[in-house]
DNA sequence: CTGAAAGCGCTAACAC
DNA sequence: GTGTTAGCGCTTTCAG
């Protein structure tokens, strides 16, 4: 493994010199630099980052620090997209990618600072992280460098990106209204999720603009699994024959409720419609295929980076990002479209 | 940042000492240890993995490097399973994952092993890279510790993890000869990858054994695209209409296949019986609902790390791991189950 | 423009 | 058992 050294050597110049002229500093002789840099590439050198990231105290690494990347994730790949993301931009502005996952037991083991300090991250970016999870505190009271997803907390070293959750539930319950529906649930997910919080605030603002009455017992939990989803709604729409539209947390839920509605024979969209939110791949697969909010995912993570290495090299003036979220018209809620398709 | 000095001063002893006791040297007073021990906790020290890094030689990260991880991958979440299945085994041993996502710009930029050299991976995993990829030469001339992820090549320093994908094929080709069909096609993959040419081989080895005859017009390339597929399966069935079964070395392609079906009004699995690769997710969600040759790619990735961390660590003999498949039958090919449902 | 020297935090001979 | 010393590969004062 060639080093500095070894380049130093054979130019005849000290590694001063070596560093200076691959590090692209300007006081260092045209042609020493052109001769420097041509042994380099002779000689196969690559920089040794762990000597690098020493000396300088910061390593050109984030930490991505998700939970529960288990085989039930693969359903809803929100944690990939988001590694998308992270990636794109990350290697776009010359940093690597260290990727710690989170399991309760690990957890125990090491801390999330200790994690992040003696792999020497420069900053974290941490995603699907619940509200109480014990990581949050430490996040807010370390001082390392720090973006959240879907977590709203703010500070000198900490900032986040989310979407508009508030308006994309209102987005979703306002489309159900107009078309029509008067009696509409709501199947959340768990007071874990801050989104949680903030989706259920859309579908009540939407109802109270609509000046239609909001019905604690038609806000139910699924706890954001298709399994719960089903079993909620299913108690849910027996008790409560007059619903006619749900609108869910998640698609997931959503594809929970449907075969719900399935085993209850209610057709879907003609006797109950049902909105999901995420857009997730499946979405467009389900029978019907799934009305949703779409966030789009990939973004949050690149946004996440974004924030996150501005802050870093001190270029950050804000601390958040709040990305759009889009509607997604498909067949669990429009007759028409639905009528059409099948004829 | 507390470091070992820090933590020696207050212990009143040298570096070496602290350095001995917190990494479990047998050679140090019981007593002393604990009190450094007890100092360290109160310090809240965390080992500079760098710093160790550099003087040990060895980072304990491995480099997982993975090709396309683009917003289409999310379709079939591949890279995602083998990250996964990498992270879990990876993190049990004490080792850290850094991501290095290719694409064909950045490729240009930076060689394979210049990557791993930078970051002083231990070793790494490549997936998801096509058999004519320049990184691929690298690994093999390099000596950096690495296993390929369905790509047959070993050597010292370089071993691989693949299923059995002739015996896949065969297991799919043999259930459609069994259902009684003696006019099969292939929609293979493109011939960048080598799952590609094992699967056709078992596709011909299950007719031969059948005394069927390989007809080379029923074999195409899909080129592991939906769309191209869905084209392809179109042109052949408009071409060869005694063609009553469909063997898709993807599910994704089979995906294609089932649009192409329906393009041609004909009904799957009773005019037409189609058989994936892969079990997907959308393979139980599509209508009809796929039959598929399952592989474990969470497993794939974990037994990667595993053989990876093997070499590294001077416990192998072998250099290579071969999973099993399996035939998970869905309606797409079962004109008694399809009928079951519909009623 | 270039070099000598110090030091980042840690481990590993080698002494005592 | 414990301390002294050197050095991993690099950057960065400070002199010249």
């Amino acid at each position: 493994m060639t080093t500095i050294k070894d380049i130093a050597k054979t130019a005849g110049v000290s590694v001063t010199t070596v560093s200076r002229a691959l590090n692209g500093y300007s006081d260092v002789n045209e042609k020493t630099r052109q001769k420097i840099i041509n042994i380099a590439e002779d000689l196969k050198y690559s920089p040794n980052t762990l000597a690098r990231g020493l000396v300088m105290n910061r390593s050109k690494t984030i930490g991505l620090l998700v939970s529960g990347m288990d085989r039930s994730s693969v359903k809803d790949n929100f944690t990939y997209q988001v590694l998308s993301g992270v990636n794109e931009c990350i290697s776009e502005r010359g940093y690597d990618l260290v990727l710690f996952s989170t399991t309760s037991t690990k957890q125990r083991e090491k801390t999330y600072s200790q994690l992040c300090r003696e792999r020497r991250v420069d900053g974290a970016i941490l995603s699907g992280i619940k509200i109480d999870d014990p990581y949050l505190n430490e996040v807010v009271e370390s001082n390392i460098p720090c973006v959240l997803i879907d977590i709203p907390i703010q500070s000198e070293t900490v900032g986040f990106v989310t979407t508009d959750n508030v308006l994309g539930a209102k987005k979703a319950v306002r489309h159900l209204i107009e078309q029509g529906h008067k009696n509409i649930a709501i199947i959340n997910g768990h007071d874990q999720a801050f989104v949680s919080k903030q989706r259920l605030k859309g579908y009540k603002e939407a109802l109270e603009a609509a000046n239609l009455p909001v019905k604690e017992y038609w806000i139910v939990s699924g706890e954001f699994s298709e399994d719960r989803a089903q079993e909620k709604s299913l108690e849910l729409l027996k008790q409560f024959p007059e619903i006619t539209a749900i609108f869910c947390a998640s698609d997931l839920m959503a594809l929970g409720v449907l075969k719900a509605a399935k085993i209850l024979g209610l057709e879907v969209p003609s006797k109950l419609s049902v909105i999901g939110y995420d857009n997730i791949l499946l979405a467009s697969y389900s029978t019907p295929t799934l009305t949703t909010i779409a966030q789009d995912i990939i973004e949050l993570g690149y946004q996440a980076s974004h924030l996150l290495i501005d802050m870093l090299e001190g270029e950050s003036n804000s601390r958040e990002c709040i990305l759009d979220t889009e509607l997604i018209i498909r067949e669990s809620t429009d007759s028409k479209q639905r009528s059409l398709i099948k004829e």
